[in-house]
DNA sequence: TATTGTTATACTCTATAACTATA
DNA sequence: TATAGTTATAGAGTATAACAATA
């Protein structure tokens, strides 16, 4: 079985070891979100949305008309890589550009009815998503989780 | 600037706000890991070596003749994509291949004298990169942050 | 000149499926 | 049958460069 496969001489239990590898924070990080990454692929297959995907319904659902550097500006991606995510979510007809009345060269994004739809299902499977990962944690923990985090990425 | 960039009418400050995303932990696992993965290819830039080749060196460093079913396993990544990697580091000359002596099926990995080499060079700019990450935390807090991100991926 | 969007291109990670060799 | 490796293929994220339209 899985279990027996990963045993070897210098793995007798079956867990992994990372010997000096476990002192390095970033090495965690990169494996916590791996995990979550491959939950959150599960939970979504139904719905075939990626977290990226995900992300910019939400922001866009909250703020309407928002431009695409604005939605990359709050995750973190530069305009190329937004670019990519916001034309396989229009594709999909989920979202519709418009030229924005205020700056010409900015386009407005907005969500399309089905585009609606999706984000609500989107936040059902968030929810259940989420609680997989909060259930390890107090909830003094998961504030101070978050917090720590933030400290990383803000 | 990049901070008048950033400003717009649901952005005075010129920082992001993640509205309801900002009350979910998997979506600030994925920024902080975002902004690792940034931090790390600026590090890493000049030794051409990612996150992950990095860490097969080390656990190869660490593991001399452990299969990539092993390392897959510690990594936590499938067959396919650990030969990816593996194929990968082997075109750069950094490890070989050989038939395990013990069991036909297995692959035998060993770091090669310029894969050691790239592994100490590399171990050299971790060391720049984890402080980067941990100057933010108390020696105290970095415990705890690992813990709960070995909850996660554990 | 600077910003925004766009297109083209490329690399990495990830995963599935099917095949071979070995146990 | 099961495991380990391999190959082919594909989707997604990330990034750089160059260009057009607008400010």
């Amino acid at each position: 079985m899985a279990n027996a496969a990963m045993k070897n001489d210098k793995d007798p239990a079956g867990l992994p070891e990372y010997g000096e590898l476990d002192g390095i924070v970033g090495f965690h990080i990169r494996l916590a979100h791996g995990a979550v990454y491959r939950h959150f692929t599960e939970t979504f297959a139904e719905l075939e949305l990626t977290q990226k995907q995900v992300s910019v319904l939400w922001l866009l659902g909250e703020n309407p008309g928002a431009s695409q550097i604005e939605i990359g500006n709050r995750l973190r991606m530069d305009r190329a890589t937004t670019m990519t995510i916001v034309n396989r979510l229009q594709e999909r007809g989920y979202l519709r550009r418009e030229r924005s009345s205020s700056d010409g060269r900015k386009q407005a994004l907005h969500l399309t009815p089905e585009g609606e739809k999706a984000l609500a299902e989107a936040k059902v499977c968030i929810r259940s998503h989420e609680e997989w990962l909060k259930s390890r944690f107090s909830a003094q923990e998961i504030e101070k989780l978050v917090e720590m985090l933030g400290r990383i990425h803000e």
